[in-house]
DNA sequence: TTTTCTGCAAATGCTTTGCATGGGA
DNA sequence: TCCCATGCAAAGCATTTGCAGAAAA
């Protein structure tokens, strides 16, 4: 786990500023959250976090992820089946690519988003200021077991 | 409630061939799907076929949906927070774009998509078969109301 | 010391499932 | 008649909440 500390350090200066308290379990949380590596579930924060903490609870980790969402500093992509995914280096909307059969999720760069924002707004005079842009597919290493 | 004939005889022709058997909840259901109107919960399709038939059960609804899932005839919205939404009239993936204020949802028909789609597959090696396409914004109307 | 956070357990809300009865074909 | 569909109730899951004890500041 290799936290960018920028991200890091401005998650807890967010946290000090509204008078939260640094546990070890929150740190614990941050660091997950702010390494960019994937896009891990409430569970599979815990199963990371219990083994440093084995006392911590789910509760506790749903309760700080409430709490940075609210800060606007994770940004929660939903699923109702299955777990919702939590992204701490982007908190800000962006197109996701989800492998349907392992689940890992991708980060693509498009050139194209804001051409098709733009597309949006000419047709349906939307003033658009959000997005939840999901592809859903096979990674490559996916694909070779398939047909 | 103005079902799209069409729609509605296809959807129980798709029932047929597959021997499913036409009760007068699945046809008040499809009805309500093949409409077109709005994207309904299955709490909302619910509350008005109940009305025709009091006996009706949420997981006969359940049921139903599931089964035109399965045969490609209704699109599921999913939400974890609030319940899913469905779309019988446009049973394929397609970009939405939602007024967070009035909750009005217009179909907006994007050219640049399938370019953007080529543009992940290229960029990430999936292999793309879905996706769920939601712009938030304010439409024209609620823009006035606004600064 | 004060106030907040933690962690357990119970509760919640949506959805699914098991099973006996009812009703299409 | 023969199965399948219905509808009730219970179960399943992810998430939220209440509260007493623990621990930041």
């Amino acid at each position: 786990m290799q936290p960018d500390e920028a991200r890091l350090d401005h998650m807890l200066s967010k946290l000090r500023e509204r008078r939260q308290r640094i546990t070890p379990q929150r740190l614990a949380i941050l660091r997950i959250l702010a390494s960019g590596e994937g896009h891990p579930s409430v569970e599979g924060i815990y199963s990371i976090v219990v083994k440093d903490f084995p006392t911590t609870s789910l509760a506790t980790v749903y309760k700080t992820i409430t709490l940075l969402k609210d800060l606007g500093e994770v940004l929660e992509l939903e699923f109702s089946q299955g777990s919702n995914r939590y992204d701490g280096s982007k908190p800000f909307p962006h197109p996701h690519v989800v492998c349907t059969m392992c689940k890992n999720i991708v980060d693509p760069d498009l050139q194209s988003l804001s051409a098709m924002t733009a597309e949006v707004s000419e047709q349906t005079g939307f003033k658009v200021n959000n997005h939840r842009l999901d592809f859903y597919g096979l990674c490559p290493q996916c694909q070779e077991g398939e047909g």
